[in-house]
DNA sequence: ACCCAGGTGGCCC
DNA sequence: GGGCCACATGGG
């Protein structure tokens, strides 16, 4: 285990970088509502090929509106009000059903969050596959930094990552998903803190935009 | 004016 | 089971 190409993978990039804080939003996080796990599981939709920048824009009309809930959403009886709302994060005429379909699941079948969290970890993101607008890689991107589960996200970076080292070519998602995850402590932090490594690493290469959030 | 960004579903073969 | 394509915005 520790002597491996991704496990070395990882402890060069973050003796390269540091331990990344702040990978995700928080400005407006609180106790009660909106909890930093809605703002992250909600934030994972709105920036599906995105920029977080783009996103962000989102989750601030949501906030300003009290619509950045996962209970708000689900009471929503028309979607209408979300379109405008998500536009800045681009797809406006997907993402709010994406939204409200995730929201709805959340509390028909769980009734919070917190609950969710509590789940089997393959049954939860089995069931979040079903959901329309939720493939492997926003499903784990919400385990992974919504619910402080341990799945590993893949997303081009990783793909890249992968490729470059010469660990895997072309293989499916989950394949991927499984490979950095056997090499790997199963540690919540060490997953969230690899995956936000590989894209603070990916976008500082050539080829790639550096963008403040 | 063009290209990209922390994807996904639908279609085709 | 892969290979395309549409979806849409803000910023470089």
């Amino acid at each position: 285990m520790a002597s491996n190409k991704i496990y070395q993978r990882y402890l060069e990039l973050r003796e390269k970088h540091g331990s990344p804080e702040k990978f995700w939003p928080q400005w407006c996080a609180s106790k009660k509502s909106p909890t930093l796990r809605e703002i992250i599981a909600i934030g994972a939709i709105l920036t599906q090929r995105t920029t977080w920048h783009n996103a962000d824009l989102a989750l601030r009309n949501l906030k300003k509106e009290g619509l950045l809930s996962v209970n708000k959403i689900a009471e929503l009886s028309n979607l209408n009000c979300l379109t405008k709302l998500v536009q800045p994060a681009g797809f406006y005429q997907t993402k709010p059903q994406r939204l409200f379909d995730f929201c709805s699941f959340i509390v028909k079948e769980y009734g919070n969050l917190e609950n969710f969290r509590k789940e089997d970890l393959e049954i939860a993101r089995e069931k979040l596959l079903t959901l329309k607008g939720i493939g492997p890689e926003t499903a784990d991107t919400i385990l992974l930094y919504a619910l402080d589960r341990p799945t590993f996200v893949i997303d081009e970076y990783t793909k890249r990552l992968a490729k470059r080292r010469g660990l895997a070519g072309n293989v499916s998602y989950d394949y991927l998903k499984e490979l950095f995850e056997k090499n790997l402590p199963r540690e919540v932090k060490i997953y969230q803190g690899f995956h936000a490594l590989i894209i603070i690493e990916g976008k500082g290469e050539e080829g790639s935009i550096m963008r403040k959030v």
